[in-house]
RNA sequence: GAGGGUGUAGCGAAGCUGGUUAUCGCGACGGCCUGUCACGCCGUAGAUCGCGGGUUCGAGUCCCGUCACUCUCGCCA
């Protein structure tokens, strides 16, 4: 088809190119028709630039315009005007000028279509994922897809800048199991066999350290097959990363210097130079999680003294059994009311973690306190609410069971109070780092000992005597980065040292046979002079949705999945013929119907 | 695997304790309109109220089941 390309893009034009001929590519945002004149906003990727088909327009191109629909896809030649000052659209970038249409060519109709293309759309999520593409046209969608590209590129730029090697690693691999699920891809050339699709990159870039690569980093594609989350899709995206001859501190440093220079390109956002530090014991203890958002305050507080002291007996039932009593203030608020509805919510958000209840009371007037537990406070009063930091009208909440649970229930709790009280800045950031991470959790289910993170962390060295008689206090050179209640990356440094890496696989119910059979490759490189090496991977799809202010990760992938792990555009996942069936040598066995 | 929420026209929503012809906005279609910029005005079409069953004289509304989407727990080394 002939047409005329695009000499300026819908976004660039300003009073100074007044009485310039130029040729726009684009498509039609809207299109007010006034009869006698056409007022169209052509929109492309840089913008949007109002053509006007007047009186004096040639009568094909009138004619033309009449055709005009939302979204056809047109090309339009004419003469820049700056418009008159009373005419002027402030709220546009090209809102100083506009086109005169002395030619118009329609590229492509378009259906009426299923919603309109706005800053963000209205349509429901499920509708915007069918139709993605539209939705991509959005400025919203189109901004973020731009912040993720600039965000990746500034990381490219800045470590290849240190001295980094962007190296890519295969996609089809061997499957290591142990911890989420893989995805399998089946072997046509060995029947029954099977490849996997990597959950991460973790051996094959402790190969490159092997290898001499020794600052090494990849924006790797990941597979996890568990159930999405506004967080998680099971494809997702890493910045994968891994140095030899480093430390911890090392690592840290570097991620701190790379995000800051990240954050100031991308957002014009000078970060502090280094993020805050906290342990995981800590974290659990004074937030409730480990991976707090540290925008607002809000710790828990211990009170099992003045617990013991009380005269109510749940507590101390608690405290007998071993268990531990913690508190929260919420703070007095304008904006919500501390009634028993809203403390009624609360503690549905204490009970999806476990707790039992949610005791409360409220701080009165000259240091009194009301209603719930307070009765059985009497006489602590003082104590208590300076101990809590507490003033009239806040209310003290508490949880009392074994310290996990208590954490994670008022930690649940915490994090409500601070979003329904507003209590953060959205457009703040920060960062932290959780440290000091057991290096193993008993799993009740499998009966056995397992990686908290992944088998191939370096436990830290006074604990090296006692990994096998005590594995539940083994703290390991472990680190994660948390980005306002997100964790958004996770590294350590490795173990490179056969005999502690077969000791950690015992410890984890893998017996040596088992191991050479399964991470044999990892092993039999680490007989050929392994360096100490560490590294990390940022999660580059939460980052972005952080900075994007998203709460989903589907708002910064274009062609993301839902829930029911289904791409509803293309109908992923589907069924195949039965000669690819035959090739590969599988035979479906369908689950039973229900009922 | 479990819990919460949602499902009404192409899209987004209203529809209170069951009661005539299911309402509104956007969009679509037709007409009018020469300065709009979410243009405006007039008109038209468009809905098996997610699906199946039940209760009832009568169900969008109540009950049971089921499906889809969504958030959360489990899961995610």
């Amino acid at each position: 088809m002939e047409y005329k390309q695009r000499t300026v893009t819908c976004g660039e034009l300003r009073k100074a190119d007044d009485g310039r001929l130029v040729v726009l590519n684009g498509w039609v945002h809207r299109d007010r028709n006034h009869g006698g004149i056409h007022f169209i906003n052509l929109r492309d990727r840089y913008g949007i630039t109002q053509v006007v088909v007047g009186e004096q327009a040639p009568e094909e191109v009138v004619r033309t315009a009449e055709k005009l629909r939302v979204e056809f896809c047109i090309a339009v030649e004419g003469i820049v005007h700056a418009r008159p000052a009373s005419m002027v659209n402030a709220e546009m970038a090209t809102g100083e000028i506009e086109v005169e249409v002395t030619s118009l060519q329609i590229l492509s109709t378009c259906d009426p279509v299923p919603f309109l293309i706005d800053e963000e759309s209205d349509a429901k999520e499920d509708t915007r994922l069918r139709y993605r593409y539209l939705d991509l046209r959005s400025n919203g969608m189109q901004k973020r897809i731009k912040l993720r590209h600039d965000f990746v590129k500034a990381i490219r730029d800045y470590l290849c800048g240190r001295g980094f090697y962007e190296i890519e690693t295969p996609t089809l691999i061997r499957s290591t199991p142990e911890g989420a699920r893989d995805f399998l891809v089946p072997s046509r050339i060995y029947p029954g066999k099977f490849y996997a699709l990597p959950q991460s990159p973790q051996l094959l870039k402790q190969i490159l350290m092997v290898s001499g690569f020794d600052k090494y980093f990849q924006i790797a594609r990941c597979y996890r097959d568990e159930d999405a989350r506004g967080d998680r899709q099971l494809e997702f995206t890493q910045l994968d990363l891994e140095m030899s001859f480093v430390k911890r501190d090392d690592v840290l440093l570097l991620m701190e210097q790379l995000f800051g220079y990240v954050f100031e390109r991308t957002m014009d956002v000078k970060l502090p130079e280094h993020f805050t530090r906290l342990s995981w014991h800590d974290a659990m203890n004074t937030y409730g999680v480990d991976k707090p958002d540290l925008r607002y305050g809000l710790p828990l507080t211990d009170v099992d003294d003045l617990a013991k002291e009380s005269t109510f007996g749940t507590f101390k039932a608690v405290l007998e059994a071993g268990g531990c009593v913690k508190a929260l203030r919420a703070p007095a608020s304008d904006t919500v009311a501390f009634t028993r509805k809203y403390i009624t919510e609360l503690e549905d958000a204490a009970k999806v973690y476990g707790a039992k209840g949610l005791a409360w009371m409220k701080i009165g007037s000259n240091h009194t306190l009301e209603g719930g537990v307070s009765k059985f406070f009497v006489g602590q009063e003082r104590a208590l609410i300076d101990r809590m930091e507490a003033n009239e009208g806040d209310m003290i909440l508490f949880v009392a069971d074994q310290w996990k649970k208590t954490c994670n229930s008022l930690g649940a709790v915490r994090i409500k109070l601070a979003r329904d009280l507003k209590l953060f800045d959205p457009k703040d950031f920060a960062f932290c780092w959780i440290i000091d991470f057991p290096l193993f959790e008993f799993n009740e289910d499998r009966g056995h000992w397992e990686a908290a993170h992944h088998m191939f962390s370096m436990p830290q060295a006074q604990y090296l005597d006692t990994l096998e008689s005590d594995p539940g206090s083994v703290k390991g050179d472990l680190y994660d980065l948390v980005l306002n209640g997100y964790e958004v990356a996770s590294g350590s440094i490795r173990i490179h040292d056969i005999e502690l890496q077969k000791r950690i696989f015992r410890i984890c119910n893998i017996p040596d046979e088992e191991s050479e059979v399964r991470f044999g490759f990892l092993l039999n490189a680490f007989r050929y002079g392994p360096p100490p090496h560490g590294g990390i991977a940022p999660g580059i799809d939460r980052m972005v949705m952080i900075m994007a202010g998203q709460s989903s990760i589907k708002e910064v992938i274009a062609f993301p999945k839902n829930t029911a792990a289904v791409s509803p555009m293309d109908d992923a996942p589907s069924y195949v013929d039965q000669n690819q069936l035959d090739e590969l040598h599988l035979i479906i066995k369908q689950p039973e119907q229900k009922g």
